[in-house]
DNA sequence: CACTAAGCGAGACGGTACGTCAGGTCTTCCG
DNA sequence: CGGAAGACCTGACGTACCGTCTCGCTTAGTG
């Protein structure tokens, strides 16, 4: 059982051409042999190790996400989960950011064993961390006992992607402060 | 200025072969080429009157939605919005209904100009019609007047996409109703 | 049964870029790839109307060779033969002309399809012309009557290939006459 | 000045899997990694011996081939002629046997240095030791004193050599004995 | 007789070319 | 003259091998 004699070397070179690449040209126009030729690299090291361009940019996500999956807690649920939004909406705002998310989410939608990957190691996380936070406030009666927390959370995620998916509105500060508060009415006791 | 000489059974022929061919091949492996064969016709063809295979597949759906636009109204607000969110759900629960979605949504994330129609010619009369009977509900006193009506439609709508696109849970006939009762929540009076 | 609509321009790039590229970088080296791009063409109307680069090379030897397949007859036979033995020793001499030999001999070694090809409608025909020479010096009493014709072309190119392949020696004009004359004695009566 | 610590095991190997995979599979499509691979060798241990797998094959047919370099004499010059031409053309016959001739000729067609030893080490002490027996035959005046010796065996083996390398007709025992017998026309006093 | 350098198997690596596929354009010919 | 047919150039696909380069492990020959 020896461990995979992997260059790290390449391995960077490869996530970090992917990323550069990825703004620079969009998700269709990336290309394997781009990000090969980028990285200085040979195509079969690429094959080798992912099986498409779409896993690429998933390891790159997830190398670059910091594995923090803890909201504050400030006592305040509303001002808490205002937090979290507006930065999910800054986040999704943001062209850089969201090119990513755009490229993982077009993978997504035709390769099911990616999407598996990305709900387990990138969605179930952030969300569960918001759970956690809802789950304190129905400790101190800031949120009703009774709510269903996969769908709170939906409710206040959805919305969010509904409007980047379909273009159909800003995503500002405001935008966000709105939802959560109305969001919050729905839980609120 | 002569009217384009368009066949339109050549324009049938794509139409039907393009939606045969994504529910038997998943988007990303259509291709126009397929098209052309199995519809009988030229490539050319496909190119002198849309710009991709994208684009074939959106006026498919456009034409295959009949432009109701219009939702029931029994005086029930909660029990209208059950009924058009429980067809959502099934509509996003149907492989086969739902594979012309997914298949659309991968092309928006990409093209903007095609987002542009889709937003206009398929979302926005859907939406606005949930809006309308909103209105409605807030004449009869069964919605608060505050509300902002994008929002609350993007309160309905958004966690069945997020739950969709993050294959994250089921979409069945309880969830759509226990969505509808915690929105009521939020927008009733 | 409509003629297929190839392009005579495109082949004609082809083929005379295969036949610099051999001169150039030897068979060896000489790759499709090098071919399309120095012809300005895609691989694809290589590979469309080419099994491979041998029966490229071919059919740019077939080509340019004029079907001429005629002996002189000058009345006196080892004259004769050693006019058409001296030309096929310089032609192997010949580093430029014996190049596409060589890549031909090589490609038909492994292909036996080619080889058919080649012994069809390379070498049969000029076989056939010193055949048919050889019986006019039989009609003249030059040469033996019982001589096995097949057998006697072969003792005059024979060697010829036997030292040109094996690199086992010289190709020059005297070698030529030398070789004719041996082989003279045996057919003559 | 250490003499180099060779595996015998491991080069045994690789020549008997080399011949084995060449009958297989052909030469152009045997590679060094199928070498490696089937005789259980890591690929730098062929590199390291060979310059390619060109090499590898001659050294298996030098190995293969007993140093005899010597032919009966049992005073009939044309019966020993026969002996080793019959010889001869049923190897070129036996396609198993003509398989690694036909390897190496590719690979000398482009390869000088190798074109070099397999002359040197394989083909010259062939011929040599018929040049001995014609010398001899000489000597007992079966054969003209005039002749020149290089030429006469061009004439004994080119036409095999013509005849196998252009698939020009059947090589059979009787195709061996006429040959002989018509090159014995040429040099018999 | 232990040490130590080599040869060794394994296989990752940067490359090059393969032969295929589809893109989108262009040309030919038919109805 | 629109449309079918399909050749064309382009460029990326994913694969196969090339020859080089570490890795540890095994195995001599030496000191």
């Amino acid at each position: 059982m020896t461990a995979p004699r992997r260059n790290e070397r390449s391995r960077r070179a490869i996530l970090t051409a992917a990323l550069e690449l990825l703004t620079e040209t969009g998700y269709p126009d990336l290309t394997v042999e781009a990000i090969a030729a980028r990285a200085g690299v040979g195509k079969q090291t690429i094959y080798r190790w992912w099986r498409g361009k779409g896993a690429v940019i998933l390891e790159a996500m997830v190398d670059s996400v910091p594995p923090n999956a803890v909201l504050p807690d400030t006592g305040d649920l509303r001002a808490d989960l205002r937090t979290v939004i507006r930065a999910t909406v800054a986040e999704f705002a943001d062209p850089r950011l969201s090119a990513t998310t755009r490229a993982i989410t077009i993978e997504t939608l035709s390769d099911e064993a990616l999407a598996e990957q990305v709900r387990d190691q990138l969605l179930r996380p952030q969300l569960a961390a918001v759970k956690d936070r809802l789950r304190a406030g129905q400790a101190t009666g800031q949120a009703r006992d009774g709510i269903d927390l996969d769908l709170t959370v939906e409710l206040l995620f959805g919305p969010i992607y509904h409007r980047w998916l379909l273009r159909n509105g800003p995503l500002t500060e405001g935008y966000a402060d709105e939802l959560v508060d109305l969001a919050m009415t729905a839980i609120t006791p």
